[in-house]
DNA sequence: CGTTAATTTGAGACTCATCAAATTTTGTGG
DNA sequence: CCACAAAATTTGATGAGTCTCAAATTAACG
């Protein structure tokens, strides 16, 4: 991750600068291209929020470089951590829709991100059908993943609920070449966990334990290993399938 | 609901295909006449699957006429609700984007429902380049409603997910005219109910008889009155903005 | 009108939450 | 680089919310 590699700021806008495109998902890199995001693209410090609940949003951010999440507070000060937003992923889409912003967005680690006013990304449409149409199929990706995330909550223990949020972190890093073979570095505490999963803290503390004792997954000074993959999957009722879509291609192509 | 209305197939057939688009939201009914969907529309039996879970799906299905579910079953025969399909919305979008479905959707209602290749849909992005931002637009509202359902399964109790459940149907029935001032119908078993909502159906059970006493919402006959709604809205910590997305035009038009 | 599905009830157990405090780690200013 | 404050993790004890299983009752359906 980029906190861990650039210490000071000028060091990290050096690197992260350097290259923007190349590291992220084809659709992100095609729009940053074209709308030349590198010029907009600004540094935000871990813990800074992007997105405020209740307030009006008209722009999406593209992260380039770090890891961010998307989250509600409860009135009772609880808080539902919805998703995981990872380099290439549209930060903000569904606050646009409203508007007051239904979720904030805040990082985890210095990043990168590129604001793009939601006018100009609609106007892709008009000028980029072929984009947008990317734009909306990589869309439905998030959803797909939200989607497992809510089944895991909803119909899952503790230890899966907690072996498929580790797994699908460590996937979806992979893809983007941001993971090691079994591991992948992430500032995620144990309060994290539990506000993705809907799990108190010390319950996480437990069973995070347990997995460790029974030699499946290890973290560590913000360091996720993986030591059993297998078995991991096998208690998480993993399919990574819903990691990876197909491509948009595979529909065009047969255009009537 | 459909099924109520029209016992007789045949009668229900005359009475589905009178009028198609008027009752559906501005985009479902734009799609609707652009790609004459009338033509192809067919009706389906109440618990009929449309799309099944580990198949390929190449095609999403407008929904015309009544209500679906999308639902994953686990490897242990537990299920997992995920969202209501109601009249307008397409489904299958995600079915779509990988190689076998992650969901199946199968009807709760008769239902009327227009089969739409994937290919013909993201022909529209080239064609109809509008008509395809509002589909984007549109279809980030479903997020928007998948992630109000993670958060009630995460972090509410059991009688907070019950009422913001039947609110949030309540809520979108309105929208298309399809509840009543304070009721509407619906074939919701408690199975379903703890379906959607992470819990077993025995205590699904004893929460509806509390806030049956309490005097906030009575099920009965497939029939779902809220008796008090401030109340009940107030259990839930329901907001239903959620529910109200902007018009893309606000966007549009500030266009550069 | 019988059969299946859905709802209801009861008793008991278990997962997981809550609260409080101790311990360790992390971050920070001197 | 140490010392302190803040954050994160860990542990313990207790209790609540919810589940499981099983059976009875009621409603829906062909």
């Amino acid at each position: 991750m980029t906190s861990e590699s650039a210490p000071a700021p000028r060091r990290a806008k050096a690197i992260l600068y350097r290259e923007l495109t190349p590291c992220l998902p084809a659709v992100a890199a095609e729009v940053a291209t074209l709308l030349d995001l590198k010029a907009v693209s600004r540094l935000v410090r871990p813990g800074q929020e992007i997105i405020s609940e209740g307030k009006r949003c008209t722009s999406v951010f593209l992260i380039t470089e770090g890891i961010a999440i998307r989250y509600r507070i409860l009135r009772d000060g609880q808080r539902q951590i919805l998703n995981f937003l990872l380099p290439g992923d549209f930060a903000g889409v569904t606050a646009c829709r409203f508007d007051n912003a239904l979720c904030s967005i805040k990082t985890l680690t210095q990043a990168a991100i590129s604001p793009v006013p939601m006018a100009r990304l609609l106007g892709l449409f008009d000028t980029h059908p072929r984009l947008a149409a990317k734009l909306f199929w990589s869309f439905a990706s998030e959803t797909a993943i939200l989607g497992e995330h809510l089944i895991a909550i909803g119909r899952r223990s503790a230890p899966e609920r907690i072996a498929h949020l580790l797994l699908e972190l460590y996937n979806r890093l992979q893809l983007i070449g941001l993971a090691d073979e079994n591991s992948y570095r992430l500032p995620l505490t144990q309060e994290m966990i539990s506000d993705a999963l809907g799990l108190s803290i010390p319950y996480v503390n437990r069973v995070l334990q347990q997995l460790r004792h029974a030699g499946l997954v290890t973290i560590k000074d913000q360091l996720v290993v993986i030591d059993n993959m297998e078995e991991l999957a096998a208690l998480a009722d993993f399919e990574q399938s819903y990691l990876m879509p197909l491509s948009i291609a595979d529909f065009v192509t047969e255009h009537e």
